[in-house]
DNA sequence: GTGATGTTTCCTGATT
DNA sequence: AAATCAGGAAACATCA
């Protein structure tokens, strides 16, 4: 613990609202990331800087974790006199977009509690209601090292420029600050700045540094602690609002929860959810769910609802991603790994396989599957424009059907006939490579534009992301991946996603779960895992690992597509999925693969039947004619599904065909013309005597390996297939050539540093730190989702013949740019701007 | 339609 | 062992 009370830079700022919203608006116009600065600052001022933060400060971190450790701190020190008997903790999970320069608030668990004594701080990181617990909760990997555990992530550089939160283990070194020359303030020694310290300044320098690309570095391997000038220091203020805020109690403590709001959100309802800024939006309802905002006290909050930093951010879309930091590498053990943020996971998927890199970001944003609270964040722009807004639904608050935005369904999910097909991987352990080649759907009530609801294994329901494609779903980090696979199809990280949804939905306490033992383990591999294996590796939840896996192999169920008359007019998915929930409203709920087993047969592909690539799988029974696209046709309707989903257009009553899970994409075997036709097909279904017809289609198995035909070098020919992709794409965007967006990557803080860094910005020269992440972010821009490393690195090779880059040699991931291309960007920036 | 340019995809082999 | 690098080959995307 630190000998002497901190004092944060921000705090007696934000003691003063008008003050402290200057800064933060000066901090979010400048789209500068404060790290844990910020939440560090307003963890410990009073609730009244809370609710400043509250609008504003998210955006400057989404780590709450600090936050909440900070608090515990000061509250640990008895000589802190900054606390009072109100304290807001700003839970994790905390996102903010920045679009067209407004800010949106986002956040799937804001949980806004308070408290009259330290015990009842809310955490819910541990969801321990004893703070000495948070820092010996061995899940909890990101405790500021003073605080005895050693899993914590450092702020910024600029958090560490601007916060005087003393980070011992935080030291800035030449390759990760840079001051800008000209800033007196900082081109000396932070630490010995004093006085002369000025929270404006320092947030102009960053973001002057990071935004302008004239710097000049400058060493200093002293660990950082801004002492704040005495002047600006002081002690917080009283619970109740100035005049200048009104005050929204909220629902659960209203005893205690108080949250003060700008003047100008004075009037709204209380108890809706709201979005806070005073200065460049107002609060008001949201018109689309009517989701209220839910206040929790500390008993209300789930129990494994923080299990893991939600990642909710965007980066694909050019939006702002959330701030939560990675926890630090290094320990004996891979917290990349156990974080849910994809971005710190990355690394270890890395390691994993790079097969697994689409879900490493994710496309939109979801709630974690065990999201309780719900949060619908409404912000206007001072036009009155909504922004575009986020819902993250309550279980029983999924889109309702006959809203503006969806139709009546006529035809309600649970009418629909079910199929179950006994998974072949029923059988004993070594038996799964026998059907190794199957490919089903497991994608097959939400369609385009629906969530899904999930069964790990039989356990319970799950909360249904309401937006999103299908795709969007597999690549989000909801830990949903899996769903879209057949346990034997999983990769490694569906596999992980699999476990870590396990551990979620049963609430397991993730201090004890060892799923790190399962990093590279496939589906394939899990399935032929006996009991023992498992349990060796997984010695507490192992048993029950292991059941809740073959429930899932032998529990696959497929439902019957729906016949068009069977739709909803308009095609609206979310009114399915709503319908689907509403009429499942048991304890089990809407679980597209636990309803009860039905004889009926599957139909023959009712059309618009999305037919997977022929000749090899049409689905038993059928005739090609009926099904059999080419795999041009399939590619077609997998693109336009794709495109539906984005502009909302659902196409209605049909299966999703896994192209990704397909065996037959890329399989020589399955384009050798002398492979029997669709209806000859032999593969065989666990009950022979009564084969059914399901959009499961299998092919013959392909052990004993065959011998299969090398495949020609190069880009497959796939003329043709990109006619509808190329329709609504940015072009602008899309036509940006890679070292543009490389250097583009780089000027913008939201991914320096944590996706690539300069090494030396004037020689240019940078370096990759989570290289598929930036792959597929550049992935993201030209609307590849395939995109990896690997491949953005071969186009990265090319510009070394063109003079674009440099060769670095002997150091990995390091790229350098030419003066060429250097001259080119400034150019280029200089122009535009 | 054509060619140029800039990737993208896949590959083999080497290096770290 | 896996990630990364290097670079050939070919296909694709876009633009002029």
């Amino acid at each position: 613990m630190p000998s002497a009370s901190p004092v944060y830079a921000f705090s007696s700022a934000l003691n003063e609202p008008d003050t402290a919203l200057a800064i933060l608006d000066k901090a979010l116009s400048m789209q500068l990331d404060l790290g844990n600065a910020h939440m560090s600052a307003a963890s410990v001022t009073s609730d009244l800087s809370i609710s400043s933060s509250t609008s504003r400060g998210a955006r400057c971190s989404g780590d709450k974790i600090s936050a909440t450790n900070n608090i515990h701190h000061n509250l640990s020190d008895p000589s802190n006199q900054l606390f009072d008997d109100n304290i807001f903790v700003m839970d994790e999970n905390i996102k903010v977009e920045d679009h067209n320069d407004v800010l949106m608030m986002d956040n799937t668990n804001l949980n806004i509690a308070s408290s009259n004594s330290s015990n009842n701080i809310t955490t819910s990181i541990s969801n321990s209601n004893s703070v000495d617990n948070i820092s010996n909760n061995s899940s909890n990997n990101y405790l500021p090292s003073f605080l005895g555990n050693d899993e914590f992530s450092c702020p910024t550089t600029s958090a560490l420029l601007c916060s005087s939160v003393p980070y011992p283990d935080c030291s800035m070194d030449s390759s990760t600050i840079s001051y800008r020359h000209t800033h007196d303030h900082l081109t000396a020694d932070p630490s010995q700045l004093g006085d002369s310290y000025d929270p404006f300044k320092c947030l102009e320098s960053i973001a002057e540094q990071s935004l302008t690309g004239n710097f000049t570095t400058i060493s200093s391997s002293s660990s950082l602690s801004v002492p704040f000038p005495s002047s600006m220091a002081s002690s917080s203020t009283s619970s109740s609002c100035p005049p200048s805020l009104s005050s929204i109690r909220t629902s659960s403590s209203p005893s205690t929860s108080q949250m003060c709001l700008p003047s100008s959100a004075r009037g709204a309802p209380s108890h809706d959810l709201m979005a806070l800024n005073s200065q460049s939006s107002r609060v008001e309802r949201c018109p689309r769910g009517g989701n209220s905002l839910e206040s929790h006290s500390p008993s209300d909050l789930p129990s494994n609802v923080n299990s893991f930093p939600t990642h909710a951010g965007n980066p694909l879309a050019g939006q702002m991603r959330d701030f939560f930091s990675c926890p630090r590498q290094g320990s004996g053990f891979d917290h990349s790994f156990m974080s849910r943020d994809p971005d710190c996971r990355s690394r270890g998927r890395d390691m994993i396989s790079s097969d697994s890199i689409s879900s490493s970001i994710p496309k939109s944003s979801a709630s974690s599957p065990s999201s309780s609270p719900a949060a619908s964040l409404c912000m206007y722009s001072n036009n009155n424009i909504p922004i575009n807004t986020t819902e993250y639904k309550l279980k029983s608050q999924h889109h309702k059907a006959g809203s503006s935005h969806c139709k009546t369904s006529p035809q309600s999910s649970n009418q629909r006939e079910t199929i179950k097909v006994e998974s072949p991987f029923n059988q004993s352990p070594p038996d799964c490579q026998n059907y190794s080649s199957l490919s089903c759907t497991f994608n097959n009530i939400g369609g385009r534009g629906g969530g899904r609801s999930v069964d790990a294994g039989g356990a319970v329901g799950a909360a249904i992301p309401n937006q999103g494609s299908a795709f969007d779903l597999e690549d989000s980090d909801n830990l949903l991946s899996w769903t879209f696979h057949h346990p034997d199809h999983w990769s490694s990280s569906n596999v992980l996603d699999w476990l870590f949804y396990l551990a979620q939905d049963l609430g397991l306490d993730m201090g004890q779960f060892r799923a790190e033992k399962f990093q590279n383990i496939t589906g394939r591999q899990l399935c032929r895992m006996t009991q023992e294996e498992i349990i060796s590796r997984e010695p507490k939840f192992g048993q029950l690992i292991y059941q809740k896996f073959q429930h899932i192999r032998t529990g696959v169920i497929f439902k019957k597509p729906m016949s068009p008359d069977q739709l909803p007019e308009n095609g609206c998915m979310q009114t399915m999925i709503a319908n689907n929930i509403n009429n499942n409203s048991g304890s089990h709920m809407s679980n597209p693969y636990n309803s009860a087993p039905s004889s009926a047969t599957c139909s023959p592909c009712v059309q618009p039947y999305p037919c997977p690539p022929t000749p090899c799988y049409p689905p038993p029974g059928m005739s090609r004619p009926t099904c059999g696209g080419s795999p041009e046709e399939a590619f077609f309707e997998h693109d336009r599904r794709s495109n539906i989903a984005a502009t909302g257009n659902i196409d209605m009553g049909s299966y999703e065909f896994d192209f990704i899970d397909s065996p037959c994409i890329n399989n020589p075997h399955c384009q050798d013309p002398s492979q029997p036709d669709c209806s000859m097909y032999t593969g065989k279904l666990p009950t022979q005597a009564s084969p059914v017809r399901t959009p499961c289609y299998f092919t013959a198995p392909p052990y004993p390996p065959q011998q299969q035909q090398r495949r020609r070098p190069g880009r497959p020919k796939v003329k043709h297939l990109v006619e509808d992709a190329r329709r609504g794409r940015d072009k602008k965007a899309k036509n940006q050539h890679l070292w543009e967006f490389i250097h583009e990557t780089l000027m913008n803080p939201l991914y320096n540093p944590q996706y690539l860094r300069w090494e030396n910005q004037r020689e240019g020269v940078f370096r990759f730190v989570q290289s598929e992440a930036v792959a597929q972010l550049w992935g993201g821009r030209k609307n590849n989702e395939n995109m990896t490393y690997e491949k953005l690195s071969r186009a990265m090779r090319h510009y070394y013949k063109r003079g674009i880059l440099e060769r670095v040699e002997g150091r990995r991931l390091v790229y350098k740019f030419s003066i060429k291309a250097m001259d080119r960007a400034r150019e280029k920036k200089h122009n535009s701007s």
